[in-house]
DNA sequence: GTCTTTGTGTTATAATATAACCGTTAGTTG
DNA sequence: CAACTAACGGTTATATTATAACACAAAGAC
């Protein structure tokens, strides 16, 4: 796992992107050996490209970055992907644009907290227990019993804000 | 505006449906009064299918109950309609979902926080400061300004809660 | 090596949402 | 009130997101 690294992650505009991809391989290679999932051919792809996006990004424009000139690939294919990345912790869908990205602390499954940038469409995850506790607690005090909790907060990230922005 | 009423509200199994249908209709008749807004028969309606269900409730389902015999509404009839309660706040997106909830405190536009119930598919709506604050907070720290925060907590609500949900 | 499970390709279709065009209705102005 | 204007809603077509069902292939189990 990436300890301190992202854990309060918001992509630097200038960071090395590439080494970034290659991280969220390896890491994802190692936990699929640990745990005897089968990081197939397809699965290692799709998840290469919603890193390279590095923002975002919808099934099928997966899809298309997935087919090659001579062959074009199907929705199930995609989605059958995303399923398992999903259910193994690899990738996050941020329900308010339909859309995934791939997840910084991945291993198991979790619910993230995502700060969505307006300007640059990054997302930084944010993971806060504070977060997670007082919204378990408000919940219990009307004796609601938290399960999957969904935090997508649209916004603007320090690199893009401006004075305009507050 | 219904301050205390719903500020933290899970529709309860016996309450009386019937009102609560008619006073967010009254409610929102009054605030397009007030702010000089046209709320047509088919908003109206729209809004009157939405609180009758009283869970969250799709686009189509409301084209459904919108269609007569004689005749069959089209998709944009419901999304235009929708796009007015939504603007200004007679009803929210469960973006989780696809599918829209009324506002139990209409009136202005805001973001909610939602419980949404995964037995009786009821939705409570939080709208908790505390909560709101410390999103923002934590935000802030990563020099993240907070814009438009969705946050949707799927769960089991207090009456359909049994032991075996903790 | 056979068997069984899991993964993938393929076709079709479901579910959600919007674009564009146009006539109608409701407010607005003179 | 008549003419004007802007907002509303009907209609057709289409875009976007997601899944069902079936057939075959590949991988792991025995």
């Amino acid at each position: 796992m990436f300890p301190s690294k992202s854990e309060k992650s918001f992509p630097k505009p200038g960071h090395d992107h590439d080494s970034c991809i290659a991280d969220a391989l390896r890491n994802a290679d190692e936990i699929c050996k640990s745990k005897g999932l089968r990081f197939t051919a397809l699965r290692r792809r799709v998840l290469e490209i919603i890193w390279a996006k590095h923002e975002p990004t919808g099934a099928y424009d997966i899809l298309e970055e997935l087919s090659t000139n001579k062959a074009r690939a199907a929705p199930p294919t995609v989605y059958r992907a995303l399923d398992f990345l999903l259910k193994h912790g690899f990738v996050h869908k941020i329900e308010s644009l339909n859309a995934f990205v791939g997840c910084g602390k991945s291993g198991d499954t979790h619910a993230g907290q995502f700060l969505i940038c307006e300007k640059c469409n990054q997302v930084g995850e944010l993971d806060d227990p504070e977060i997670a506790a007082l919204i378990e607690k408000k919940a219990a005090s009307i004796g609601f019993k938290v399960g999957q909790p969904t935090v997508e907060i649209l916004g603007v990230c320090g690199d893009c804000r401006t004075p305009a922005d507050g």
